[in-house]
DNA sequence: AACATATTGTGAAAAATTTCACAACAAAAC
DNA sequence: GTTTTGTTGTGAAATTTTTCACAATATGTT
């Protein structure tokens, strides 16, 4: 990524994405900024604005070029730049994560699982294999990995953690409800499901 | 909720909260603004102010007390307030969240899930049930229930959802990569994984 | 060809959020 | 009992984000 994008921003340019599949699918080769903002519930200056970092210019009266905006956002978040990754907890989280293939097309491989469970290993997900968690050191320096994304349950999320620091994992996507303690030089993800919830719930719901 | 607290206080909150947790199972009493701050990575003041939301005091060079802080997150942000909802879409996801324990503490109760295919229809997951869909409206109306946690594969989601708004649910809880269009008296909530991970990965990586 | 309309692009204003700075204070140390 | 220290609470400043307003413009309509 050439510039910083502020996160706000960042997640906006994915659903303005998912809206261009759509539309690609449906055959529809323009859109403009109300449309894209109403189905949104923003401002549409605010779609233009975004817009704006894409270097991707509208037409009056007609809009953007579908299949353009849809390039322009992913060269703008990198879907290209393949990045490897490991799944760290073979429970259900992390095997609907290993099938969920919009990762690839986002540009993040998952190249193995891993787990505890002696039952587990060596099973295959989705063409990917579950390796026991002793193997991952080896494996993370083999290959280069340096993410993983950590599904294990709450109670061992600070441990296997520190497991994966040792083994010199720099990025964690935390899915555990669990604050890691990491050093500086390691960057946790925190994915708080919990706080996306009451987010929704909050506003509305008593 | 008496107060709208904006999307990004709640989500700290859930962090502080996790934090709390955490210091309560290893017995510790007293917790500091600096200390939570460092550990988020975020302005001690923020920490501050986000705390003044939760009328609970603090005290000069002890800090906060840890089940009094654990005690005003929870009633803040409506722990206590259960809110029944549905799983939509029985697959690995679908199946990770129904087994989430988490939820019901944080005050969401799964009550069953559904399912368009027959294979899955009857099972039982962490003591509920999988219904076919078709049960759905019976079910919604019967129980009262207004939310749905949508996990279905992103092709299906707009059909699903459109029966779901037939069927009288107000709140989607969207974990499809769909952008779903909903009438303006029905809520949905994105939960947008890749946008999470873009936010993470565009940050450092590359 | 003139006019109406829908849309972009953008500067300015407004609102929200974060950071800074520091007074007030309570506990600990001397 | 006085000093030192670490922490809270909070106004003010800075920054970021969103909204507003409107000129410029391209398309369709009469």
């Amino acid at each position: 990524m050439s510039k910083n994008i502020p996160e706000k921003i960042t997640n906006r340019l994915t659903l303005y994405h998912s809206i261009t599949v759509e539309y690609m699918e449906a055959g529809i080769e323009t859109i403009s900024s109300p449309q894209i903002a109403q189905r949104l519930g923003i401002d549409d200056s605010q779609v233009r604005k975004d817009f704006k970092l894409l270097n991707n210019a509208g037409k009056c009266r007609v809009g953007y070029l579908v299949k353009d905006l849809k390039d322009s956002i992913e060269k703008t978040l990198g879907f290209a730049h393949a990045k490897d990754a490991f799944i760290v907890g073979a429970g259900h989280l992390g095997l609907a994560l290993a099938k969920y293939d919009s990762f690839n097309s986002y540009g993040l491989n998952i190249l193995a699982l891993f787990d505890n469970d002696p039952q587990k290993v060596d099973m295959q997900v989705n063409n990917k294999q579950i390796f026991h968690i002793s193997k991952l050191p080896n494996l993370t320096k083999r290959l280069g990995v340096d993410i993983a994304i950590l599904t294990v349950p709450r109670q061992n999320a600070q441990q296997v953690a520190d497991f994966l620091i040792q083994s010199d994992i720099k990025y964690i996507w935390n899915f555990t409800p669990a604050v890691l303690k990491v050093p500086p030089e390691v960057k946790v993800w925190n994915e708080n499901l919990m706080g996306s919830f009451l987010q929704f719930a909050c506003k509305d719901i008593i």
